[in-house]
DNA sequence: ACCTGAACACCGTTCAAGT
DNA sequence: ACCTGAACACCGTTCAAGT
């Protein structure tokens, strides 16, 4: 037995060979932002975690930089686990895959900033990449605008998220500063944001995932229209 | 004159008093994060660039974080100069508003990924913000539906720029990186993502803001459905 | 009143040394 | 083969000192 130190620390010893792997410290990492938030993604802190030293992390990623993108990953393979196109309901998929990720990336928000625009099209969402284009052919969509639209979706689900875990990471204090901004504007200038002001009482009852569903059904609204009008033979003319 | 240094650096005077103001620091932040990027952009650099010293900053700017607000400030300030409201043009004004933010935050990649989620509705973008509460009245758009819409069309604006904004700020050797990911994989597991092959040809030709002007224009489409229904009574039903 | 510069507590990363 | 710890070049911020 080793003396104790006063302060109480725990005496850390040498960790076990192959104790860490490139798995362990996503998760780890994950983890550390979840609980702790952007600001405590250290490398001193995340060494911390794993009871190791902080530069052990070095031996599995190359860079920070490079833990970052195995985080991101992580997340995707999270948000489209069990993950099964819903055969003839194209719609349905579209809403699943678009779900998916928002709700894993407000879950996880300050890994989904760190992420954000890391991701466009790795491998763990490839299969559902596939199952969007699968979607909007069974919809009807001719090409070439086929693909153009499954941009739309894709960056949509990714981009819209992304901004959705940007306001989840902002303190409750700021958040409340933003909000009440405008307010003030208009107490000043009233004549000037009449528009806002008549309907400030519903707007102060949004939250912005309810904004995202909307956005996603006006999208996959015109998506349906476009596709029908292709069926008939129509122009968009 | 004072004996120049072996190094030849030019001497540094101590500045005039009142020879930074808040605009002035808030613009050469702006020129630093347009020119040398995120990560040029610390205290010190900007110091230099003022021909300060690198603290003299917390004169104005109570933090590194207030200043970024300054700078978000700056970017929405910059996109609604001249605005003005397209009158009965519904459409166009919402378009106009959209393309401003998009084409402002493109320009500025940096700055507008550290603007991103500090920004709802500032002081700045107020009248740009009432303007596109009066176009979704002038499309007939009723009230609480009318708030939602606003804030489809506001998120979208500053989410979606944002998102490209971040693309942008990625070197071009990971963007290509990202680009041929879906490649590879289709190479080694061709029946598990044949829809995206079948567009492969397609997707290389779409530019991310080709995605963002097709987006809004379904969006627009779907409103200005929704607004004829509400004209002729119908429920959404 | 405003700017300077030494100083502090961090951070990411490298590399020789341990086991 | 993998982990450690000293070391380096940074960074944001504070504060006493200058002018």
């Amino acid at each position: 037995m080793s003396t104790p130190k006063a302060s109480g620390e725990a005496p850390r010893r040498r960790l076990p060979r192959g104790a860490l792997t490139p798995e362990r410290i996503v998760t780890a990492s994950l983890a550390l932002l979840d609980e702790q938030g952007l600001a405590a993604f250290t490398m001193p802190r995340l060494g911390r975690t794993l009871g190791a030293d902080q530069t052990a992390v070095y031996r599995h990623f190359a860079s920070k930089d490079d833990l970052v993108l195995a985080v991101a990953d992580r997340l995707l393979t999270e948000a489209f686990e069990d993950f099964e196109p819903a055969g003839d309901d194209w719609r349905g998929t579209l809403v699943d895959v678009c779900q998916r990720v928002r709700t894993t990336y407000v879950s996880h928000p300050a890994a989904a900033v760190l992420s954000g625009p890391r991701i466009t099209t790795g491998s763990s969402e490839m299969k559902a990449a596939d199952a969007v284009v699968g979607a909007l052919r069974t919809a009807g969509i001719p090409d070439p605008e086929l693909a153009l639209y499954y941009r739309v979706i894709a960056d949509f689900a990714l981009l819209w998220s992304g901004g959705l875990a940007g306001f989840r990471i902002l303190d409750e204090s700021i958040q409340e500063a933003e909000r009440t901004t405008w307010a003030t504007a208009y107490a000043t200038a009233p004549d000037q944001f009449g528009n806002l002001h008549a309907i400030s009482g519903d707007l102060d009852r949004i939250e912005s995932e309810q904004v995202f569903d909307t956005a996603l059904e006006l999208l996959l609204d015109s998506i349906a229209e476009r596709a029908a009008r292709a069926r008939t033979g129509q122009d968009t003319a």
